[in-house]
DNA sequence: CGATTTTTTGAATCATATCAACGTACGTGG
DNA sequence: CCACGTACGTTGATATGATTCAAAAAATCG
């Protein structure tokens, strides 16, 4: 149990057994079936969730009722609406699962607890938000430098696992385009090579 | 002298005097005039740095030889190149005073020195990386949102005193648009209001 | 003031969105 | 477990809108 949860802890920021321990009590297991909400708008998001096992998608709807991916998040990966979990105040998007799911899940005030006795924690969720912000300027990067076709084979080195398990249809919405264009752009790409 | 710094720190986490003048023995002040570089491809970030006064912009020049504006930055702004600075490996990036500048920069050896001895510094770099994730996932939903005509008008009334500092060709590229473009949804703009 | 850079405008071209139709795969209930 | 209905992905035709190239007008700098 939370074995993902733990490595992924270790990799950024080692940790003893009795740390381990001690922030085991904080941790709360959760198992979500495809197509359930760990959030929805207008709520606010009271917890942040390790990926255990499974897949989901960050999603919200426009003011034209239509979706827009904001992210996707695989084994391993954190998820939460960040805004809304720091403010307390409803959130705007959607967390949903694409796959049955096994997450770990940290609540807003075990988080501030543990901010604020365990400085490994602090200096976790620093490197956490620092790493997430460095992939996060890659992919705006992309997508004011490069054409269709490269900011695809990009998504697709940096996430080879999720294209193949998830709708594309979510993909092109993720890349803010049609569904048609990125059968286009797959179609062009296996002609050329 | 680093009165901004202070009062963007404070802020965020509020310092006695005591803690203030800590900090101040680790912080450099540093005047750059307009066309100068704070980095430069290939070099290292060895600092980030607060402005005080001026503005800045961060930008990389792609294979094709174009360059791409990734981030602007006024007064009370921190910037940097963080892959660089966290790996101590040579940036891709460049960072650029667009005005006369006056600033306040924290080396690598001294933010890992506070970072190992001052919690506050710790909480304060925390909420700053917080800060910049959040606003570049709004710009980013913007992206794969928004016509190109809403996210020129997003961006005017989040930066609306970048627009009359900066030349319209470098918000162009910040936008990923020809200039030519940007100087048609002006005239739109204009014409309908 | 003259030179250079920046912005605007126009015309032609290219790329993506949209709309529509079709084939296929998938899950769901009978 | 099969048959149906719904989702999804593909393909084609057309429309829209952004880019590119070229040139002129406007603004800025020395």
């Amino acid at each position: 149990m939370y074995e993902v949860f733990f490595q992924k802890f270790n990799q950024r920021t080692p940790l003893t057994e009795d740390e381990e321990n001690f922030i085991k009590q904080y941790l709360i297991p959760k198992k979500l079936r495809k197509r359930q909400y760990l959030l929805q708008e207008g709520d606010v998001c009271k917890s942040i969730a390790l990926i255990e096992k499974g897949s989901m998608r960050t999603y919200l709807v426009d003011p034209a009722g239509q979706e827009h991916i904001t992210a996707f998040a695989l084994e391993g990966w954190t998820i939460g609406d960040l805004p809304s979990f720091q403010s307390e105040l409803p959130s705007i998007q959607n967390i949903e699962a694409l796959e049955d799911c096994e997450l770990v899940l940290v609540s807003k005030s075990a988080h501030d607890e543990l901010l604020k006795t365990m400085p490994k924690y602090e200096i976790y969720i620093r490197l956490l938000i620092t790493d997430a912000y460095m992939a996060l300027q890659k992919r705006t990067l992309n997508m004011i430098s490069l054409s269709l076709d490269d900011r695809y084979k990009a998504f697709i080195d940096t996430y080879p696992n999720i294209a193949q398990r998830v709708p594309q249809h979510m993909i092109a919405s993720y890349m803010g385009l049609s569904p048609e264009t990125l059968s286009r752009i797959r179609s062009r790409m296996n002609n050329s090579k």
